[in-house]
DNA sequence: GACTGGCACTTGCCCAAGGAGAGTGCCAAC
DNA sequence: GTTGGCACTCTCCTTGGGCAAGTGCCAGTC
């Protein structure tokens, strides 16, 4: 028994199912794909391939379904990459391009993503700590009050506005800006924080107080975890491939893409590659029929965030990673240029 | 035949029915509500309250269940106000009371809504243009940079950076600050816009590209309709709620509040007060099953914005619609003290 | 030794039939 | 106007048989 067509054939039986939704027999897949042998040959296989642990029966007289452990062979070894149309590439264009700001992006890339996968999308915002100062602003508002805007190299402006123990006079807000300048611009935030701490020592002993409370407000907004935490969810119409019983096959999953801190869990991991997880290995019992496809992005060597989609395991691969890398360049691209 | 006691029986059912899912009989009417007379009695208020069209049959040995006439009459005539509880009150102001800024208010507004009605919430940001300027920054950046901030009396934060035709002086920069704030400040942002309009006129011709091309920026920031567009949608396994079917069910209602324009519609139309828009009221096909209970929160007499809950018509609407205007109220105050 | 055709066997799905249960509508009586 | 009684209707659930799909295995072939 030849070791390549076995696979050949777990490769048609994801095929197939993943097209049909239906556990695929040994008939229709020798019409379906000139394999060349009888359909008792390809049974022969299918006895090896389940043994092997890559299919199964849903019951004896059914045909055959891909198991995780197959889906996952298949995604290792068997999916041969497909480029995304050219239209497909332009519609990603077209409906980046328009954006605004951080928000927009992030808003439209979930539309395209859930679009052309038909799953459901989900994209982190733009890691702060990850990112780097680009502009830092004091300003003095009336009375003791001060604006601090940050401005990240992905784009991202935060503000924060404070009141302070006592009005500063110009002379020390000049001073200020210019030595928070110095230490921050272009440093990784958690490292900026670092350098601004260091810096409060520089002053007079009387300035110091007014200093350290805006080192603080600052140090505190470059290190907020709960901006890391932002994520954008679309596409949960398209949660009707999983299955037409709600309560068994979708509320789990609708839970589960609600709960913030289960979607950073799934983001998180990806590592910058792309990276497909495939019903248990999400870590999550909600997500057992369901596969994970994500990938970082961000335009240079360092990754911004990660984005990627939700689907049943039994979800077009090839299509959706396709989808997953080519969202994620763009996004990318998009936010260098902001 | 008494016509309040007809319209009791019409309030029994409506409480029966969403209680229990199910359509009720004439019989479990008169045990479960103490209504004082037979079962036969009953059925003839019935047979009345089907002729007016307030309840119908599924089929015809089936129960009664309320209809759309049905459920209006008993929001507009029947329902007694259901008060919070102590703990869901005190929910509700701790759930908010953490919040760091205005979309940290929103997030958290619609989760504890979510939570408290078992449906789905959504919750408008604060509009730009109903809010009024409570601070402008001009900043040089490098080169002929220029970042714009704004702050609004809800809290929230706009920024710009645009790239002028050439570099500003010191000197022009801080006439352009003072004035800008003169002829802004306070001001609704439409109103605003159209004072900074006229004030490009008050400049040298030498500076008016300069001043024109920030006047721009700024009003495209102040009447920015993208940005009162943003919605917040959580809950969405409260779904469940709707019935098993995902097709014929589920689904549609999913697309409708996926889809933001059909959202900002539903809100956009409530009232100062609290609306309840029942099935063919939400003017939308796929909201047929479905109840709106919506109002605007902000803090002073102007409305900022509006949320509320998209839920079954089969529904507890006194506790919904208590819970609603509670949370609108908390958010309405918490936006306030950012 | 690998492949093939044939065939008995298993099993889920579909459909029709029948019984149970719930609720109604109506009527005669109060 | 209200009530008890009763025949009627309709859905839901269960049961059972036929159907179709697909398998597993075996003997035969290249």
């Amino acid at each position: 028994m030849s070791d390549d067509r076995r696979l050949d054939v777990l490769r048609a039986i994801v095929e197939d199912y993943v097209s049909t939704q239906e556990p695929v027999g040994s008939r229709a897949l020798v019409e379906r794909h000139h394999l060349g042998v009888s359909p008792a040959t390809i049974r022969n296989d299918m006895v090896a391939l389940e043994d092997e642990g890559y299919i199964t029966q849903p019951h004896t007289s059914a045909g055959r379904i891909p198991t995780d452990k197959g889906y996952r062979m298949f995604v290792d070894r068997l999916a041969t990459v497909k480029a995304l149309s050219q239209a497909e590439r332009r519609a990603i264009e077209t409906f980046l391009t328009g954006a605004v700001d951080v928000d927009d992006v992030v808003q439209r890339s979930v539309r395209v993503l859930a679009q052309l996968t038909n799953q459901v999308a989900i994209v982190q915002y733009p890691s702060l700590t990850r990112s780097t100062v680009r502009h830092i602003e004091v300003v003095a508002l009336e009375g003791s009050r001060v604006l601090l805007v940050v401005i990240t190299s992905s784009g991202r402006v935060e503000q924060r506005i404070i009141e302070l123990v006592e009005t500063p006079s110009e002379q020390l807000l000049a001073d200020l800006r210019s030595r928070i300048a110095h230490a921050s611009l272009g440093q990784r935030l958690p490292e900026a924080s670092l350098r601004l701490a260091d810096m409060i020592e520089t002053f007079e002993p009387n300035d110091r107080p007014i200093v350290s409370s805006i080192v603080a407000t600052l140090s505190q907004t470059f290190t907020n975890e709960r901006s890391d935490e932002r994520i954008a969810v679309g596409g949960a119409a398209n949660l009707a491939r999983f299955g037409s019983d709600f309560d068994t096959s979708i509320k789990p999953v609708l839970e589960a893409i609600e709960e913030q801190v289960v979607l950073l869990k799934l983001l998180g991991e990806a590592t910058s590659g792309l990276t497909v997880r495939i019903g248990a290995e999400t870590g999550n019992d909600n997500l057992l029929g369901t596969a994970v496809v994500s990938t970082s992005y961000g335009a240079d060597e360092q990754a911004l965030a990660t984005l990627g989609t939700v689907g049943p395991t039994r979800m077009d691969y090839p299509a959706t990673m396709a989808a997953v890398s080519a969202v994620a360049r763009y996004v990318g691209r998009s936010l260098a240029d902001t």
